[in-house]
DNA sequence: ATAATTGCAAATTTTTTGCAGGTTC
DNA sequence: GAACCTGCAAAAAATTTGCAATTAT
């Protein structure tokens, strides 16, 4: 059980009830969409899906959230954690994550002056219970 | 100056003029959104906004077209190639490609079982123009 | 007290779809 | 000629926004 009220304010932001719902469905999900997290977070406290949208906008902005961006879904969104790499199923739409080293990755990359703030691995492939 | 319309046919699809306009301008601009490549096309050809994307969607599901889901911006597609990965810059947006080894990469990372099809690494930071 | 946050509803933007007419092979 | 594509227009889906009321600090 975190304590999202604290990382709130630490964040600079107020802590609500509303945030504090999204952020433990979230956590508890580990990886979702705004669908399946306003239909979650609904049966717990009412929130308009506008908002849900604003939430997830500022959560993301101050750090707490990272969105994820993948191909054939839905943005996903997630409690930001140190960096790893995401497992996406194109049978089931499933995301599992997998740590991985992002400095021993960028060694045999020429990055060009390029200077990284973040990276983000993701595969696409099939998981276990669909190949079966 | 690619063959567009021997890559149609070989993938199934009939060579039309608006096919060629879309992969050639995809082409030349390395990596778009369909809102920039839509003012590109129409200074060519005449596409309704409706037949482009129905034409991403078809060109990407044959994989001719790759499609690059990226945080904060709108999907990108580029011309299918080898795995690279792509430095976003938050800057300005644009979009740099880097050589990487895929295996190499994926040999320190414990998949479970995990069958892999396709990986996409990408990072953010800021590129050496915006650097200054 | 006051600045931030929420609810609501409407506006915008993005994407998909049905179908008639045209085009490619 | 048959199957496939495109243009058009409308619909559906996704996201943003303005503002008054409410809430956290």
């Amino acid at each position: 059980m975190m304590d999202f009220e604290s990382i709130l304010r630490e964040h600079g932001l107020k802590s609500t009830p509303q945030r504090s719902v999204i952020l433990s469905q979230i956590y508890d999900s580990g990886h979702i969409d705004i669908e399946q997290l306003h239909k979650r977070v609904i049966g717990i406290i009412k929130i308009p899906l506008g908002t849900l949208y604003r939430a997830l906008t500022e959560l993301s902005t101050v750090g707490i959230l990272t969105a994820i961006s993948i191909n054939g879904l839905k943005t996903h969104y997630e409690i930001s954690k140190p960096s790893h790499a995401h497992l996406v199923c194109d049978e089931c739409g499933s995301i599992c994550d997998v740590e991985y080293n992002a400095s021993n990755l960028l060694e045999n990359i020429d990055l060009r002056s390029f200077q990284i703030k973040s990276t983000m691995l993701m595969a696409h492939g099939v998981c276990v219970k669909c190949k079966r």
